[in-house]
DNA sequence: TAGATAGTTGAATATATATTCAACTAATCG
DNA sequence: CGATTAGTTGAATATATATTCAACTATCTA
């Protein structure tokens, strides 16, 4: 009875290489944040801001008419980029102004892009 | 009554904004497939899985047990990975191994790390 | 050939989440 | 002050999807 039962439902088959992987592993906690991070870029709408926001900062409604969508939805998708600390805002009067908040994402949407190219 | 009330539900309030970031958009289609690129690398279970397998190929078993979870749900993940181009495989026998199929997606975890360690 | 093992797959379940709707706040302006 | 407008927010709904389970295929080996 391996104690690997208690782990999955299957033997290691390549110990050595399990091991080594094993100890080159990041962080559950690393890998997890990751993860948050491509599942915040990882939809269309939110997709489509951060590709607006990278030319200008632009208010709800104006995001929205670019879009297409209602205003609400925008806020919401807003408020989750925001939370994620991926854009961020200045409020002038009853506007709102979105923008980018880390060079970063411009960088990942670069490499997506490489990656969809290599794709073809 | 102004045309983008059948767009949205609100008015463009910086018209010279709005058109200037219509005209810098990307096609419709890259970023929908930017997006989806990115919903695959968000789920904690495949990005474990990727980071292991940027170390060593791996077969499905041994992955299993470096997550500990069980052959039936690495499978459907490395799927999905196939099925996204970002994994290849090769089969020895019984064994099926996996490996990484595209540089970017290295390139790609970097920059997110960065991001990460960049929120701190 | 029979049994065991690696892996796949479809259906079912449970959970996450995107959008809508309606109600709300805050700021502007007559 | 009252009306209007920009934006937010919570609840509801609809949809997507991760994991489990059971049945299956393919390969190895005794």
């Amino acid at each position: 009875m391996s104690k690997n039962e208690f782990i999955c439902d299957c033997n290691v088959i390549h110990q050595d290489k399990v091991d080594d992987t094993l100890n080159h592993m990041a962080d559950e906690d690393l890998l997890n944040k990751l993860a948050e991070f491509f599942k915040i870029l990882g939809d269309t709408t939110r997709v489509k801001i951060l590709y607006a926001l990278d030319k200008n900062e632009l208010c709800v409604c104006d995001i929205a008419n670019v879009l297409g969508m209602s205003k609400s939805s925008i806020s919401h998708q807003l408020g989750t980029l925001r939370r994620s600390g991926i854009v961020k805002c200045k409020k002038v009067g009853k506007e709102v102004f979105y923008m980018l908040d880390d060079e970063h994402v411009q960088h990942v949407f670069e490499v997506g892009i490489e990656h969809i190219e290599h794709r073809r």
